[in-house]
DNA sequence: CTGTTAGCGCGTTCAT
DNA sequence: ATGAACGCGCTAACAG
């Protein structure tokens, strides 16, 4: 593999020159850059960013630290990620956590050897370590989805409460009553805020909250459909149906299938989260859909105003509106509100 | 941010002595290694390992360079690609094509002067240039997802052509004579293979090849609705439908069901890909389904290996089964085969 | 068991 | 317009 020097040799120049004429940078003949350009081209040389990177503390390289690529709304976040990355000559490292503190402290750890120039990060719990750590190695963070109590940062994340809200407010304009939440684990933000604007609804429309009915789990398929299972195994069953994000209403639509129920008929559901268009023949779901590729596209792009000016600190929380799209999985129950099934 | 050199000061000690404490190489004394980390964790020592790559010569990074990360397909390989690689202690860098020959040769030539000791490649053509590319500076690439005629590599794919054919198969059991295939772009195998699986299925049963009944066209929703269409406003319509991949089947359903019909009563359909269990509430179509996961893990684990030990050069050309999974998406027509519909 | 020297490949600084 | 010297942070090779 050639260095510099060996492009400097053949060309008969020295190596800054070989430097000056591959980034054009200061001053040089055209004739040297003809030499330097041949010699670079015959060896087939390939500048060491490494070597590059040590003296220039950069790497233009980001962290993006999830949960798991394989839900829908990551993969767009990820995608966004990449796409405003790439915009401006950066490369993205993914890395899944699968909720684990452990997994996230290895990846933050070794991230931080390799000199990333800035994390994305979906923290795993309120535990700030990983953000500490970073911080303390002057990279620049940007939290993603998730906010933590107390924590002075730049967060880029949906209006989970406001969107659960809605939902919930729909539902009971519809009639119904007795509505029960299954969300993810009771440790992450986003399912205390989505179940926090459950409670909201009820309270605002001066309906009792029943603590039998929320129910806590995982942002999983299994979690989705085992809870959903015991929700419908116990009488009386709830009228309608609050899923914490898409995996969990997919487990929770199985369970109701299984249970050889109908939705609407027997059952409404609404959900967090929509399926992109590319995943769904024929959208079924009511939901409040987040911007998975705009929470991806305006972290990044505040990551990386981060990095270009690493002294501002005022610290942004963007928090993104929900959209409440109205589908088919809701039935308006009788003596119930003023407003149709959509 | 404290180097070695301010550790090996505080400890009182050489440089080199930190780092065969912290790298526990070579000998020292009990009492070293404690001042030495008692240093190290005062400074929050974090090791450069920019530094170290380049006298060690590797990154312990990986590239993984596919067409769009959005497809279900693409992310259960990415997931598949990131855990495998974990496992060893490498991190992945993704990069999103979108088919486009002009990014991924940005790509190859970004990541090889970054040094990954490692290429994933789902080559866009059969334009050999990136993959020489990154020969020429010695490092390996294992290919994708599709193969390059005459191209001496490490390949990793699944059988389309033998898929295709089973599902063809499949449809002229249940008595479909007039089908039409709708693939991908004609220059990629995968899309190839795919319609030479359906050729030969049709040509050993005997029955004719229509190539008006060939369309080619992209991987996207969007393709799929738009030749869909198009086979469906000509009449006489076919009575079975080929989605050369999941996101082509999607648009070609959504087409169907703009168009007033029915699956399988007005028309037959099954696709190369099924969608992962989590996206799927009543799994429905009759596919050829792939492992992409498998795909992943086997390519990355190649890969490893080639990393381990260069110099091997028999190439491997692992080509994974499809799995015929028949569901719910075929009528037998009258005077049809033997086959019930599943 | 510990330290000195040197060099990985490049670009900044200063000189010519 | 070009080059020499030096250092980014780390570790192999070689003392001692």
């Amino acid at each position: 593999m050639a260095t510099i020097r060996d492009v400097a040799e053949r060309a008969g120049v020295a190596p800054i020159t070989v430097s000056r004429v591959l980034n054009n940078s200061g001053y040089f003949s055209e004739e040297t850059r003809r030499r330097v350009e041949k010699a670079a081209a015959e060896l087939q040389y390939v500048p060491n960013q490494l070597a590059r990177s040590l003296r220039s503390n950069r790497t233009d390289t980001l962290a993006l630290v999830l949960t798991d690529i394989t839900n829908p709304f990551w993969t767009t976040v990820a995608r966004a990620v990449e796409d405003t990355a790439a915009t401006q000559g950066f490369n993205v490292v993914l890395c899944n956590t699968d909720e684990q503190e452990e997994k996230q402290l290895q990846y933050v750890s070794v991230l931080l050897r390799k000199r990333v120039d800035g994390f994305l990060l979906v923290p795993v719990s309120h535990n700030v370590e990983p953000i500490t750590m970073i911080r303390q190695q002057g990279v620049p963070v940007v939290v993603l989805d998730r906010d933590m109590p107390g924590l002075e940062a730049d967060v880029v994340r949906c209006a989970s409460e406001q969107g659960a809200h809605e939902l919930i407010s729909y539902l009971i304009g519809l009639g119904h009553r007795d509505i029960a939440v299954i969300s993810g684990p009771e440790t992450v933000s986003t399912a205390q805020e989505r179940v926090a604007g459950y409670r909201r609804a009820l309270t605002e429309q001066g309906l009792p909250v029943n603590p039998d009915r929320i129910l806590f789990g995982s942002y999983t398929v299994e979690s989705g459909y085992e809870l959903a299972r015991r929700v419908l195994q116990r009488p009386p069953r709830p009228t309608a149906l609050f899923a914490g994000n898409n995996f969990i209403a997919i487990g929770a639509l199985k369970a109701i299938r299984e249970a050889g129920l109908q939705v609407p008929q027997d059952i409404s559901v609404v959900s967090f989260d929509d399926l992109p268009p590319t995943l769904v023949v024929d959208p079924f779901l009511t939901v409040a859909a987040q911007s998975p590729y705009e929470l991806g596209r305006q972290a990044t792009e505040l990551l990386l105003r981060r990095i270009a000016e690493p002294d501002s600190c005022d610290w942004q929380k963007i928090v993104l509106p929900t959209e409440l799209i109205v589908r088919r999985s809701c039935r308006a129950l009788e003596g119930g509100g003023d407003k149709g099934i959509g």
